[in-house]
DNA sequence: TTTGACATGTAAGCCGTTACATGATTTA
DNA sequence: TAAATCATGTAACGGCTTACATGTCAAA
């Protein structure tokens, strides 16, 4: 295997390893958990994880079985290598954690508002809150499931990452509407 | 001008064309001045923005000048036209807002804390934090310094979410050593 | 009979990042 | 004399998304 190749992975490709390492999974699976558990902050396309694993594989941080199913088709089911943990070890405790910075196009809209008409910024708005809201209640939805479960506290901590921000945009667009109030009763527009 | 193409560019097209039409603006003097105003939820490299601006040009949605200068190199200075007007009237009121799905690899450490050492895992808090703090600053007195400036309120909405949500990670960042203090009393690890 | 779940991929293409390249002028 | 600011780009590369392609089996 090659050590600096294995070092410049993309971190999709770590967490791929990551996915693989908790237990071993085919691709078509390996989708599913993933959308499930991390996709809430780490999100990956489908092809991208059949590419990442044949990749993983090739660098011999992955090893495949073929498995034969009864009324379904074969699976190829990856597993991680001792190389695969090693590295994955060395990803997790010295790999540097890049500050992100998302981009948010609903907020490029409030930037240019004074150009947008009131009933669309109105309809932007609540379609905003709505999603942030339901985002809310299916993550403290999690949280609470989660709850009191010996092993799962540190996921219970990414849910519960996602409820404070999405209650951070509720909070945030009550203020946005009395801005709106305040604007509309000095006659601006 | 092609219409059809003119549809499907990207977003970062589309912000481009918005902050040209704030005033006509050469590309050096627009990174600057991207990287201040939309920087913290739209960032754009400045490559991109030469790129950009030369696309919007050959679509015929801006039109440049060659401006010189003293004791400066000359500049070439974009302006919007009438068909670069009517295409952000365009995006800005039909285009469509997609949830994005942002990408927090901060949280992936979380997500595998079981496998991070608790070192390495309160640096990483520690790390995150201070990151969280200054930014919360930073962008409260940009909030403070947008105050009762009439023509400011949406730009100032655009600094509060900021700050929204960089107080609803700081209060996360409280919430997980919590977590971490019970999980160490209760003897796991 | 047709929809949906299960299963694995390929191909194309653009977007976006990073690094490189150049040169004048001002300031320390 | 060196570094910082002003100014404009090019080149390369990889990541990621979208769409395409194929086939079985169960259930409605």
């Amino acid at each position: 295997m090659d050590l600096a190749s294995a070092r410049n992975l993309p971190a999709t490709a770590h967490v791929v390893l990551g996915l693989v390492s908790i237990r071993p999974t085919a691709g078509h699976d390996l989708a599913g958990f993933s959308e499930r558990s991390i996709g809430n902050f780490f999100p990956i396309a489908r092809s991208q994880i059949y590419s990442e694993l044949e990749r993983l594989c090739r660098l011999g941080l992955l090893s495949v079985t073929e498995v034969a199913q009864e009324r379904r088709p074969t699976k190829r089911v990856y597993e991680v290598t001792e190389a695969g943990e090693a590295d994955l070890r060395l990803w997790l405790e010295d790999g540097e954690v890049p500050a992100e910075r998302n981009r948010n196009l609903f907020l490029v809209r409030v930037f240019f508002a004074d150009r947008i008409s009131g009933q669309r910024l109105a309809a932007l708005l609540d379609g905003y809150e709505a999603n942030a809201r339901a985002r809310r209640d299916m993550l403290a939805a999690v949280v609470e499931k989660l709850a009191d479960r010996p092993g799962s506290a540190f996921r219970r901590a990414t849910a519960m990452f996602g409820v404070r921000h999405a209650q951070a945009t509720l909070d945030w667009v009550s203020d946005v509407r009395l801005v709106l109030r305040d604007m509309s009763v000095c006659g601006v527009e």
